[in-house]
RNA sequence: GGCCGUGUAGCUCAGUGGGAGAGCCCCAGUCUUACACACUGGUUGUCGUAGGUUCAAAUCCUACCGCGGUCACCA
């Protein structure tokens, strides 16, 4: 056979490209056409306002792995992807392009600038497809779905008109929150509170008949125009009189009543509360309860509004405060002021202040559909990645409010609700309106709004694979099996998804769900852009490798935890790449002139069936390590297997064999080699993808691509826990004696002679035929196997060891102090644990309660002890006698 | 304030009831014909604090402290 040459360096970009590629065009990331039970994954989809950032990578990274495991079990694996439309956040893309221009969305037009935004998401689509291949995401990209497609909208339409048949959407005129910058309602959980510095003014309240005044607390004098009422707690002694008079309400020629209301705190303020039902949450639901008619002081972009007195109209809400305050105090009203921090609700996209804001808006009506995911969740039909998170899940549901989808925004799913201009009818519709049901009238207009973003993300795992049609992808690859993504989005996205899956397809749309942790920056801070301490994942395949970050993402993920890098832990995955690439490397260089022979039973030595017992194990715990989402054992695992096994111990050992005169036994170590070396790369495969199939190119023995090919399972027949602890034994004589080497000071080039005692009989018979080879790894002049004690090693330095004893024979003057300070130093540290296990086996306690399996054990310690303390003592005399 | 997470070697972290681990760093040595992105050997720990359960606790329970997250708020 001729040597197969790889390249001297290992150097990812000259092949992942390539590979990339070859793999898109082969079909290889195609669901394969079996009848298998299908794996399907959907991609949360990024959004088209910029392009992927070191989350994203860990977040497929994980994806690419378990989607590459489950495809090398065989099954029909797919993996969608696509991109999320992403209403207010692209739209705020393009606006701020606008800005730039000095233009604002009403100059263009709804139709321009609708058109400017598809530009927009056209590029960005084009980064994140491209980032994708680039850190080697294997997913299915005739599958590829975005958010606004044809047949995505086909889905929002139903499920919109659906929900509205079964009474779940209705609309209506509430408080929402809504965000003054970018001009739209928001959901609740779309506004993040934060403690902001505000004040608490106490302002006066004439009364109307002239006796005197009482005292508001209020954080927002500028919402007094919006005041429809006081109130009190009923229970309060200092006001039961008062209630039900009339207050003169300041820098206006109103008048409000005293009221009495329960949520009225007592001991907060002045225990006095302004109502301003149009701009406050409470004061909404109380002005409810006693029927007062709202006042909306503000105009949709937070200014305040005709109601309020001339001086203030137009003044935005935060500038007005000041001025009625100022005006308060010129006029005597102002009774005091004080700092004060309060919680403060800000939009999630542009982090304005948000307002509570009166207007018509569309809800669905929540509670019936979180019941069933309640319900899911409890029957066990999905579970989550770390558990923990099913809390959160549960005390969402359980507390859930109704879901106002509509936005006052351009770029979305239009709201398919149109209304007659001539009767007023209300149309919703599953397909466009043109002519009144009601009147004939073809004077229609569309509800202006769009949807919420997540009300299309709610329908991915089944919108994108074809529903409301019943197609045969729909058929076979709902529902989905796991989703991975982060903790940030479980309300948003993953229970809507949960909810609606079950409503519309009558089934969960993913059994499990792993969340990841968020990806950090070396002092524990988010990466993020006004920090500057991102890290750009294409930049680290450029210097790295996608293999690399891969590796590294995955082997530093444990489940669920935040995960810490800068740009030099990725050396880590590139260190181990690089060590695989040299061991193929030389494996390849030695096949020339050899013959590949078929790997007998008959034919392994105890050292081959150690390493295809390590092998066996490592793949199993790889399979068990992704099928329980422990991504980090699994990485770990084969970088234990690969790098301290079978490089630094089995090809170590393969030398010897490569380097004898033996053609036979050369031709055998090869095969065998490649063999390991070929289930490796199956094992790795998912980890490290592009460097797997790059080397399984190059491999006499493999066949296809390792994409394609099996993923090594469990074989009974490679076994070998006997071998396994026979190589372990003589891996701690070897070990032993290098150790000695260095402490005695010996030139570890220098070759001495070296006897070794093992205690039991198979240890003999594995040593007695692995001479040369223990002579390679001690780099010795000689071994010599004496188990029955008969040479004479008075003159040799003696090594300790469990089931062996050593002895280097070293003829010079060496200094022997240090060595015998050591050995009574470890002495002392093994009678300690001799007396720790003598004190446990004399506990009655112990040895009656404890498991038989826990005291045989500690039994065994203790002879182990035993016999270390015995040969320590020994050696400790052999020296002080040289 | 509720809930959740976390505190293990200088750093980043694994480790869920029976002799404290990995990687990086550090120290000493080696360019041994795959790899100096390598090899060999070595050092490093009141496992946050205090109690409790148990024959046995880094691991389970309680409290507290530190850090982080999240939900919800009384103007």
């Amino acid at each position: 056979m001729k040597a197969v040459e790889l390249e001297k360096v290992y150097n990812p970009s000259d092949f992942e490209d390539r590979i990339y590629k070859q793999w898109v065009e082969d079909g290889n990331f195609c669901p394969a056409d079996n009848d298998g039970k299908p794996f399907t994954v959907v991609m949360p989809p990024p959004n088209v306002t910029g392009i992927l950032h070191m989350g994203h990578a860990l977040n497929n990274s994980l994806q690419d792995i378990i989607i590459r495991y489950q495809r090398m079990t065989g099954r029909p694996t797919l993996w969608v992807p696509g991109t999320d439309h992403a209403g207010i956040a692209t739209q705020n893309v393009v606006e701020r392009q606008l800005a730039k221009e000095g233009l604002r969305r009403q100059d263009l037009g709804r139709e321009k600038f609708v058109e400017r935004t598809w530009a927009v998401k056209e590029h960005h689509h084009s980064i994140i497809t491209e980032q994708l291949r680039k850190i080697g995401a294997s997913c299915d990209w005739q599958h590829e779905r975005f958010t606004l497609d044809e047949g995505l909208s086909k889905a929002v339409r139903e499920v919109f008109v659906s929900l509205y048949e079964r009474g779940l959407i209705y609309r209506g005129m509430y408080l929402v929150n809504y965000c003054p910058h970018c001009g739209t309602a928001l959901a609740d959980d779309e506004v993040e509170h934060q403690e902001d510095a505000g004040h608490l003014w106490e302002v006066n309240y004439p009364f109307a008949d002239g006796s005197g005044n009482i005292t508001v607390a209020t954080t927002r004098p500028e919402t007094m125009f919006g005041d429809v009422a006081v109130a009190v707690n009923p229970d309060d002694e200092r006001y039961k009189s008062i209630v039900g008079k009339m207050v003169k309400l300041p820098l206006t020629d109103r008048e409000i009543p005293i009221i009495a209301d329960s949520f009225v705190g007592i001991e907060f303020g002045t225990g006095m509360v302004k109502i301003t039902p149009a701009h406050d949450p409470n004061d909404w639901e109380c002005g409810k309860r006693h029927n007062l008619t709202p006042i909306n002081i503000l105009n949709p972009d937070g200014t305040l509004n005709n109601v309020c007195p001339e001086k203030f109209r137009g003044l935005p809400a935060e500038e007005a405060r000041f001025k009625v305050a100022e005006e308060l105090k010129e006029l005597g009203y102002l009774k005091s002021v004080k700092d004060y921090n309060h919680e403060v609700g800000h939009c999630y996209r542009c982090h304005t202040t948000v307002e509570p804001y009166m207007s018509e808006q569309w809800f669905v009506k929540m509670k019936p559909l979180a019941e069933k995911a309640l319900k899911a969740w409890r029957d066990g039909k999905i579970h989550f990645y770390p558990k923990r998170w099913e809390n959160t899940y549960s005390s969402w549901l359980e507390n859930i409010r109704d879901w106002c989808i509509s936005r006052q925004l351009w770029w979305g799913h239009r709201i398919p609700v149109w209304y007659c201009e001539d009767c007023g009818e209300m149309i919703v519709s599953r397909t466009d309106v043109t002519v009144c049901p009601k009147c004939g009238s073809k004077h229609l207009k569309q509800d202006p709004d769009v949807l919420d973003t997540w009300f299309s993300s709610w329908l991915w795992p089944f919108s994108t694979l074809g529903w409301p049609e019943k197609t045969p992808d729909l058929k076979k690859f709902f529902p989905t099996s796991t989703l991975v993504t982060g903790y940030d989005i479980i309300f948003f996205w993953v229970s809507r998804m949960i909810m609606a899956s079950l409503e519309f397809m009558g089934d969960v749309p993913f059994s499990d769900i792993y969340i990841t942790g968020l990806v950090r920056d070396k002092l524990g801070r988010k990466m993020s852009k006004s920090l500057g301490n991102g890290i750009d994942p294409l930049e680290v395949v450029k210097i790295y490798g996608a293999d690399a970050m891969k590796f590294t993402l995955c082997y530093l993920a444990a489940q669920g935890q935040d995960v810490l890098i800068d740009m030099d832990s990725f050396k880590m995955g590139s260190r181990f790449a690089n060590k695989i690439w040299n061991a193929t490397r030389f494996i390849l260089m030695n096949l020339e002139g050899r013959n590949l022979v078929d790997i007998k039973p008959s034919m392994l030595t105890d050292m081959d069936k150690w390493i295809l017992h390590s092998m066996n194990e490592c793949a199993k715990k790889v399979s068990t390590a992704l099928e329980t989402y422990r991504f980090n054992d699994g990485a770990q695992a084969i970088y234990d297997f690969f790098w301290n096994d079978f490089c630094d111990w089995y090809v170590e050992a393969a030398k010897v064999s490569l380097y004898s005169d033996n053609a036979e036994e050369q031709d055998r170590i090869v095969s065998i080699l490649l063999e390991v070396l070929e289930t490796s790369m199956r094992i790795m495969h998912p980890f490290l993808s592009f460097l797997t199939e790059e080397i399984y190119s190059k491999l006499p023995n493999a066949c296809g691509k390792v994409i394609s090919a099996h993923f090594p399972e469990y074989r009974s027949d490679y076994c070998f826990e006997k071998q396994a602890a026979l190589v372990s034994g003589m891996q701690e004589i070897v070990r032993g004696v290098r150790n000695a080497k260095v402490q005695l000071g010996i030139d570890a080039s220098r070759k001495l002679r070296i006897t070794v005692r093992p205690d039991n009989d198979e240890l003999t018979a594995f040593l007695d035929t692995h001479i040369a080879l223990l002579k390679t790894f001690l780099n010795a002049e000689s071994v010599e196997i004496d188990a029955l004690k008969k040479s004479d090693v008075s003159s040799a330095f003696p090594v300790a060891g469990q089931g062996f004893e050593s002895f280097v024979f070293v003829r010079d003057a060496i200094d022997v102090d240090k060595e015998i300070k050591r050995l009574e130093e470890e002495l002392v540290k093994t009678q300690g644990l001799l007396a720790g296990c003598d004190k446990k086996l004399s506990n009655e306690q112990f040895i009656n309660n404890a498991k038989p399996e826990a005291v045989e054990k500690e039994k065994d310690k203790k002879a182990e002890f035993e016999e270390k303390i015995e040969k320590t003592k020994n050696h400790i005399a052999t020296l002080k006698s040289f």
